[in-house]
RNA sequence: GGAGCGGUAGUUCAGUUGGUUAGAACGCCUGCCUGUCACGUAGGAGGUCGCGGGUUCGAGUCCCGUCCGCUCCGCCA
């Protein structure tokens, strides 16, 4: 039986369409035999259709291929839409059915190793090694359409602003600086090797002195690191960079990107909050915090120097960044000793000593560490942190200044997730800049200075010029945004003056030779009017995992690779043909 | 590099103190059934308990090793 092509996608047959003769393509879903009538539904990407082959009435019992349908067999079918006598009221499609006219069994199917449906059963596994089936889903299809509108709209949304999309390559010189690179070794140059960028940063700077002014891409970028639930060892990035501009100028770029982002998927993105690190830091305990609840973090450090003799604080004073900060838990003052135990681990895996608590009662102030608090002190510390009675207190103290408040982030992470304060909002989104990070953090095992961003980042002027030896205390012209706990990129104003990038390198431990041999050819550029510069990156998955409301960033992307960095359905990595390394002149010693 | 959880039928899981023939649900196969949409109904097939070793009269169950998946810490300029 031969049937022509296509008239409509399934899922788009509605009332209107009754009495037209249509013909779909698709799968077989659900199938039901009745005996003397067949139901099944075709899917196809665009949603599902009930069709109804009744085998008494003629013509309609002439369609013997209606009796050996079984799941995910490939179809045309052809027929007339019709009301459905019993509209099902669940699906788009719900008033109409199909009545076949004929069928067309394009191709068979094996039983498939899990069901195709839209709440998967099927374990990680089993769904990576059978992407496509996975894929199949209707959840699965939307997010993949969802990414395809993101991408689209970012692409609109920086044409209308005269941003100029450019590729960049994927072979390039290797940066040992950050992240680990993969390699790939060059069968010309025997022992050399290209590195697949982590990002295009060196390249875009470049495009900034070659006078393209403003450029965009959207860009795969690689790194060899460990991965996370939001992590993939390939992942795709919205680059941006503009010449000649002021953060400010960023903000705006960016934030109307993403407000048209979020527009195309049907949401609307709120005004952004924007905190310098410091505050943030001090306030949430994270530089990417959630701020879909509230849940601040009090400092306690000014409050409690010299006033105790107990030990646990008094390290705080020992060293010059020792910290002590709370976090009030809101009416959880009857907690158990299990739950301030499970509370303390918790803590103990970001680094805490332990935990301190204190239980606003009717009675007074409760504490594990009344031995050695006065009432009065107590009652102080609760005024300080904000507490009510009938509230739980968590102090935590750190010698570190970034430990100790990462500490109570984790905290304040933890409680949210007991209190539930996150449920029903997966849709709303806040969305924050966080400005000013430090130009250097400190190395504690090499007791060296390296960047907390790039080394390519411009620093806060009036910091630079009242640098002292302490290089932590300058805030570099850096900034991220942030969205729901998620980082979903940073940039900064770049530094154009090749003087001054050399000076940051030599701080940064690079000798004169290595300088040249990594970046000559960027110090060079900058030798032939390098304009003022600046940008940022955004990281498509994350977005993407946002706009679909999932927390795994898995789940939008097509073929991801599992968390020990393998691909189930093509079994990758995998060994090579022996003369392919002969040739690339790579021995390898088993 | 480290920690936690998991791996038993095609799938999702249960499996007690180590004890006879390893179960359930869904899926699958064969009938019957003209309005199903979690169809119903009668029957049926289906197992290397991840892999290797050990303890034991006896191991899905205990011990050691190993592989795989997920989550987290380190790491991710």
């Amino acid at each position: 039986m031969h049937i022509s092509q296509r008239t409509h996608y399934a899922g788009e047959l509605r009332a209107e369409h009754i009495g037209e003769n249509v013909i779909v393509n698709g799968w077989v879903d659900r199938h039901n035999d009745l005996g003397g009538v067949i139901f099944f539904d075709i899917r196809d990407r665009s949603g599902i259709v009930q069709c109804l082959v009744p085998d008494v009435e003629p013509p309609f019992n002439k369609i013997p291929e209606a009796k050996k349908l079984r799941s995910e067999f490939v179809v045309r079918v052809e027929g007339i839409v019709r009301q459905r006598s019993n509209p099902n009221t669940k699906i788009p499609t719900g008033q109409i059915e199909i009545l076949v006219t004929s069928i067309e069994i394009l191709n068979e199917s094996e039983v498939p190793p899990f069901v195709i449906e839209e709440e998967v059963k099927a374990g990680e596994e089993l769904r990576l090694k059978y992407r496509y089936l996975d894929l199949r889903r209707p959840s699965m299809q939307k997010n993949l359409m969802t990414r395809h509108k993101i991408t689209q709209s970012i692409r609109n949304f920086f044409d209308s602003r005269g941003f100029i999309e450019v590729e960049t390559p994927m072979l390039m010189k290797a940066t040992p600086e950050g992240a680990r690179d993969f390699l790939v070794p060059s069968r010309l140059h025997h022992g050399e090797f290209y590195a697949l960028p982590q990002s295009p940063q060196i390249y875009k700077q470049i495009l900034m002195v070659a006078g393209l002014d403003k450029y965009f891409q959207i860009v795969k970028c690689f790194r060899d690191e460990d991965l996370r639930a939001d992590r993939q060892p390939e992942f795709t990035q919205l680059d941006v960079e503009m010449s000649f501009p002021d953060e400010e100028m960023v903000y705006d770029a960016m934030e109307g990107c993403l407000r048209e982002v979020w527009k195309a998927v049907g949401f609307s993105l709120p005004k952004f909050s924007r905190y310098s690190y410091k505050e943030v830091m001090e306030t949430y305990g994270s530089d990417k915090p959630d701020l879909r609840y509230e849940l601040k973090i009090a400092t306690l450090t000014e409050l409690l120097r010299g006033k105790t003799e107990f030990k646990v604080f008094n390290d705080a004073f020992e060293t010059k960044q020792g910290v002590i900060a709370s976090i009030v838990a809101p009416n959880c003052g009857a907690w158990s000793r299990k739950q301030l135990d499970e509370l303390t681990d918790h803590a103990k895996l970001y680094g805490a000593g332990g935990i301190v608590w204190l239980k606003v009662t009717e009675s007074g102030i409760d504490s594990s560490a009344k031995k050695f608090l006065s009432p009065e002190l107590m009652q102080e510390i609760a005024n300080a942190s904000n507490a009510k009675q009938g509230d739980l207190i968590l102090i935590a103290v750190h010698q570190k200044w970034s430990r100790a408040y990462t500490i109570m982030g984790a905290l304040r992470i933890e409680l949210a997730k007991r209190l539930k304060l996150l449920e029903g909002k997966q849709f709303e989104f806040a969305p924050l800049w966080v400005m000013n990070f430090p130009m250097f953090e400190l190395d504690e095992a090499t007791g060296q200075f390296n960047s907390m961003h790039h080394p390519f980042t411009s620093p806060v002027v009036e910091d630079w010029e009242n640098k002292t030896d302490d290089l932590a205390q300058i805030r570099a012209r850096a900034y991220d945004i942030v969205v729901n706990g998620y980082e979903l990129g940073s940039g900064s104003i770049r530094i154009h003056d090749r003087k001054l990038q050399s000076e940051i390198f030599d701080m940064l431990g690079l000798t004169k030779e290595e300088m040249e041999k990594k970046f000559g050819f960027m110090l060079d550029a900058f030798r032939y009017g390098a304009p003022p510069h600046g940008g940022m990156a955004l990281g498509i998955d994350r977005i993407a995992m946002l706009c679909c409301g999932t927390d795994n960033i898995r789940d939008v992307i097509a073929f991801p690779k599992t968390t020990s960095m393998q691909g189930l359905m093509e079994e990758c990595p995998s060994p090579v043909d022996p003369r392919q390394l002969v040739e690339l002149g790579i021995h390898i010693n088993k």
